[in-house]
DNA sequence: ATCAAGATTACCT
DNA sequence: GGTAATCTTGATA
């Protein structure tokens, strides 16, 4: 285990520049924008985690009846009324974990659902989590991280992470790649009933990591 | 206390 | 393309 001084070290060295909180204080769609083509990165003990985002989702209190905050806040969904740059992470159909960047000022309840990443660095401890192995094959890849539920899987993102704040040192996104505004797509959301008509879904076109056209 | 729905995934034909 | 698995949550009584 490395003392504070020295984790504190390797987290300044590493080549990524931390996005600062204030960016995550706008408005969703803004943030949800420019977040295709950031960086992932989380820090364990061991290893450095990190994925490009190329897939993402907003949801948003006020006008969205898709949204977990849309009837207001209650025990589970309270981390997205908190102001923005904080990680909202929830449990779904009883096996699976999505992980979400809080968006706007406090009390707003807009967060973007991340579903799609490509893998960038620590493939062994993310294949190892999904595949139980760290060697996988191509197909494997494809699918290590192409869908919500499977990132977090990937990533070790759990119910303990809810709340974790953006800025911090341990879990946190980077300055990435741009992305130009004619290689993005834009569709409507998928695996909701309610507010499909709403085109809030962005990804970027032809990455393999997409989970769905 | 009970219950239905759910921002998914893996596996089937 | 279809669907079973699995369990937490929020609503209703």
């Amino acid at each position: 285990m490395l003392t504070n001084a020295a984790w504190q070290k390797s987290v300044n060295s590493l080549p990524f520049r931390k996005i600062p909180q204030t960016f995550y204080q706008q408005a969703v769609l803004n943030v949800e924008l420019k977040l295709l083509g950031k960086f992932l990165v989380k820090r364990e003990e061991e290893t450095c985690l990190v994925g490009k985002i190329v897939e993402v989702e907003a949801y948003d209190a006020r006008f969205d009846e898709a949204s977990h905050s849309f009837k207001g806040k209650t025990a589970r969904n309270k981390v997205m009324f908190q102001e923005g740059g904080y990680l909202y992470v929830y449990f779904i159909y009883g096996n699976h974990f999505c992980c979400n960047v809080v968006c706007d000022k406090k009390e707003v309840g807009a967060a973007v659902l991340i579903r799609g990443i490509e893998p960038v660095s620590g493939i062994d401890v993310m294949s190892k989590r999904r595949f139980g192995k760290k060697e996988i094959s191509a197909k494997e890849l494809v699918n290590l991280t192409n869908g919500p539920g499977k990132i977090c899987k990937a990533f070790g993102i759990r119910r303990e992470e809810n709340g974790t704040p953006l800025f911090g040192d341990t879990l946190f996104l980077a300055e990435g790649e741009k992305i130009k505004t004619t290689s993005i797509g834009i569709t409507s959301r998928i695996g909701i009933k309610k507010a499909k008509e709403l085109p809030w879904r962005f990804f970027i076109k032809e990455n393999t990591f997409v989970s769905a056209l």
